[in-house]
DNA sequence: CCGCCGGGGTTTTACGTATAACGTCCTGCG
DNA sequence: CGCAGGACGTTATACGTAAAACCCCGGCGG
């Protein structure tokens, strides 16, 4: 007996809330906006806020996007969301949004079958800012020198085309891995270093030339490896099996990257982490699903996107958006240990 | 010189673009909506489309919206984008909607710090279906009994309240992993089973038992588990630790519990899989990133979410959606093996 | 007694698009 | 010669909301 409501037919719109409960449509608007202090009497207010609710009137968000030229909605850049990073900070972003009645949608994962060949076809309209990661590259030209308000995640200081920026401290990071890695007593190091281009990677291998900088007797070969176990693995065993004396230390772009090197070293004979130590970045689930649970470095990726989507809502309010790195903490697991006596 | 357009000012309307070309607001509308055989000539509709790329043109979506009634949106519901599954759904989802330039927007996640109280308050009006895992049952309540059509992924077939399904062959998936541990030679089960009330997990303990059901010989116990590496490991330490004799065999309902069931059984000074054989489900990442590698049902999560769309893509334009279950295929990788003689 | 003010509304308009309904030539045919 | 009808557009309208502009009435200071 639900029948009240024309379960296939049109949904009541503001207008029909105002005849039912006998006043205007502005009023209805007024009230429901919130914004009648002074011009509709309490009793009124009340009212309309009863038949809205009786009726199951929901505004219309396209008829109110066109009306006001906003559209609360942000978008979303990220290179893929199977990565669990980008899962998180679409979490963190998309929880502080719901919280300002704001949506998020995201561009499509370029990976795919292909997106549509314009970015803007399916969004622009419809968008009153973006959030990128500087990972998604080829995506963010397309939003480049327009009008709305780009807020990117982990990109260049030096790149200053956007209204505010939030960035880990990756460099920190990466000296609190070299200087565990050096208190355990290791000298010669492999860095397993990301072939993807973006900022994020370059630093880690910055970082991790300077941390080692001022260290002499140490040695740092950097081997490019792709983001996925079985090329890394890959990359590993090369590195683990090129002439001359062994790395003592794998540092690891990413977690998966660290898994795939555990897996080589396995396979070469070598323990982990009796023979070699190995780290990671990012601190995902992987992190602790592998054997042995891997030394790596926790990001705060929900803080990444919640921070993003806060700065995007104070640059659409006029207001400054936060500053500051956010900061990041090693965890010290199993994968590390001091290296061999020989 | 891209001054011709205000790069901060309003974006062009098609009002602006018809009076650039010389002609009527309508004259626009109907070349770029492609409705204009036989009303417009072949040489105005050249003109208008030129000037609207030369100006830059792009409709206004929420504009659009409002007259049409449909948003060429869709909504989908899954319990987290964390878990690897649903990210791959959402993928196919959106890589077949950009196809037919729709939009698929995520329910915000609802074990972040909470969506909005109401499900519809950001989305409802905006949408035109939804597509909702049976795993999200919470939030998937708010969204029945109304007149969205609604695709529903790995559900009960004995539900009806929906207008398509797209269902993977998961019975065949789990008959297929008992064959193959059967064959081996293991009698002696466990089933660390979800403890997620869903049809997905459901018909995975009712398939197991059918298979061994006309098997003499065979025990299994089911142990419930978390749908996470740590619970899970616990789970399978005291489904190992148990009195009695020991199984040969964990039939885990997920890869992230047949991870930490492979921890469990190191722990314990078992080796896997020639003391005790493991199984998986789903084929994630993870199950290639662990030592050893899972033996695992491969299920096609992108298809999923690709079949959830077109079958919704076929309600809204009032053709029979696409029937019959997904295909699934057992893995065979290093975590089983025949059972210890003793 | 008049003008003014403020409380409590209403009328009206605009947002940008899609499309139904309506002209206006021009050509060809009866 | 008149007019039917196609080719080519145009004018007008509706979608649902927000908000600016307006209106009415009772009370009160001058």
């Amino acid at each position: 007996m639900k029948a009240p409501e024309p379960l296939g037919g049109p949904r009541p719109t503001s207008r029909d809330v105002a005849s039912a409960a006998g006043v205007s449509q502005a009023t209805v608007s007024l009230v429901l906006g919130d914004k009648w202090r002074g011009r509709v009497s309490e009793r009124t207010a009340g009212l309309v806020r009863d038949t809205a609710r009786r009726l199951g009137y929901r505004p219309n968000l396209a008829a109110r996007s066109l009306r006001l030229g906003r559209t609360r909605t942000a978008l979303l850049v990220v290179p893929a969301l199977t990565n669990e990073f980008f899962a998180r900070v679409y979490a963190g972003a998309s929880a502080v949004a719901a919280r300002h009645d704001f949506g998020v949608v995201l561009y499509p994962s370029p990976q795919g079958t292909g997106p549509a060949k314009d970015p803007f076809a399916s969004a622009r309209a419809a968008l009153d800012g973006v959030i990128a990661s500087s990972m998604a590259t080829d995506a963010l030209d397309a939003f480049r020198g327009t009008d709305l308000p780009l807020v990117m995640l982990d990109s260049d200081p030096a790149d200053q085309d956007c209204a505010a920026r939030v960035n880990l401290d990756i460099a920190d990071g990466m000296r609190q891995v070299t200087d565990h890695l050096l208190a355990l007593g290791h000298r010669r190091f492999v860095h397993l270093a990301s072939a993807v281009p973006s900022w994020t990677f370059d630093v880690r291998a910055t970082a991790l030339a300077a941390a080692l900088g001022d260290r002499p007797g140490t040695t740092v070969r950097t081997v490019p490896a792709p983001l996925d176990v079985a090329g890394a693995r890959e990359a590993a065993t090369r590195a683990l099996a090129a002439p001359g004396p062994r790395p003592t230390a794998l540092v690891c772009d990413d977690d998966l990257i660290a898994a795939g090197a555990c897996k080589a070293a396995r396979r070469l004979g070598l323990r982990v982490p009796e023979d070699v130590s190995v780290t990671g970045f990012d601190d995902l689930a992987l992190a602790t699903a592998v054997e042995p649970e891997l030394t790596t470095v926790g990001l705060p990726a929900e803080r990444v996107g919640e921070r993003g989507m806060e700065a995007l809502l104070a640059v659409l309010d006029g207001r400054t958006p936060p500053r500051g790195d956010l900061p990041v903490a090693l965890r010290v697991r199993a994968s590390t240990a001091p290296p061999p006596r020989s």
